[in-house]
DNA sequence: AAATCGATGCTCT
DNA sequence: GAGCATCGATTTT
């Protein structure tokens, strides 16, 4: 037995008297889905972040699902559960952040099955673009002049830089409950709208998992991340 | 426009 | 010690 192990905050009086984000946050029964359910569900909802005194908000226009232990690309492939991936399997609705490269962040959200989570690819910023454009600029050497908002949050390490989430203070919050990160309900996306590619960034070479339909984006959103060529 | 490459450190074997 | 669910700068067509 594995005590749960989800993080929460809490507002000042004065904070909870102005601030409401309950009012269109998606709650526990809307995440309680299969994976790949909650990947193409999740198209067209708002990705909400408070910084300080500043809220910034995303529509998701583009994700990934990792299956669990079944699926080879999966960090909980074959049943693995470490330190790191704890959050994989804990109720769905939490955020599993981690380090990549040493030095950027991934955002999933914990889905039903054991082990299974949501890459959130890209974003269309909403709200709070300033702020965003600031935290992107911090890494590049142009210092961010020559940074385009359709750049802020296409890609999964953008957007992590953008909406400021860090595996120290993202990683295990409970999103149905957090005041510092939440989802919105937002814009329905038909599933005329929904384009299905294998996920980016899985080492190839004939297993099987590198070609599964597992990433989905919304057609000719210009907020779409830009993939690099798959190898053959 | 596309291909190549370096950065940078944690996680797992 | 190897590999990584990436990004941005640099180099090449």
């Amino acid at each position: 037995m594995i005590e749960p192990t989800n993080k929460t905050d809490s507002l000042s009086a004065t904070e909870s008297k102005y601030f409401k984000p309950n009012e269109n946050r998606l709650r526990n029964e809307y995440f309680d889905k299969n994976c790949v359910e909650l990947a193409t569900s999740l198209l067209g909802k708002l990705l909400c972040r408070k910084v300080d005194a500043t809220i910034l908000k995303g529509k998701i226009v583009e994700t990934e699902a990792y299956l669990g232990k079944d699926d080879g690309a999966s960090h909980s492939f074959q049943g693995r559960r470490t330190t790191r991936n704890e959050a994989m399997f804990l109720d769905p609705g939490t955020a599993y952040v981690y380090k990549i490269y040493g030095m950027y962040h991934c955002f999933n959200i914990s889905s039903k099955e054991e082990g299974s989570a949501v890459l959130i690819r890209a974003l269309e910023p909403v709200a709070g673009q300033d702020l965003m454009k600031e935290k992107r600029s911090k890494r590049r050497k142009d210092g961010g002049s020559k940074l385009k908002g359709r750049d802020y949050c296409n890609g999964p390490s953008k957007l992590c830089d953008a909406l400021n989430i860090t595996k120290e203070e993202i990683n295990c919050q409970d999103l149905t409950i957090s005041n510092t990160i939440w989802l919105e309900d937002y814009e329905t996306v038909l599933p005329t709208d929904i384009a299905t590619t294998p996920r980016v960034g899985i080492d190839g070479s004939g297993k099987k998992w590198a070609d599964l339909p597992l990433r989905f984006y919304v057609q000719k959103n210009q907020y779409v991340s830009k993939t690099p060529k798959r190898k053959t």
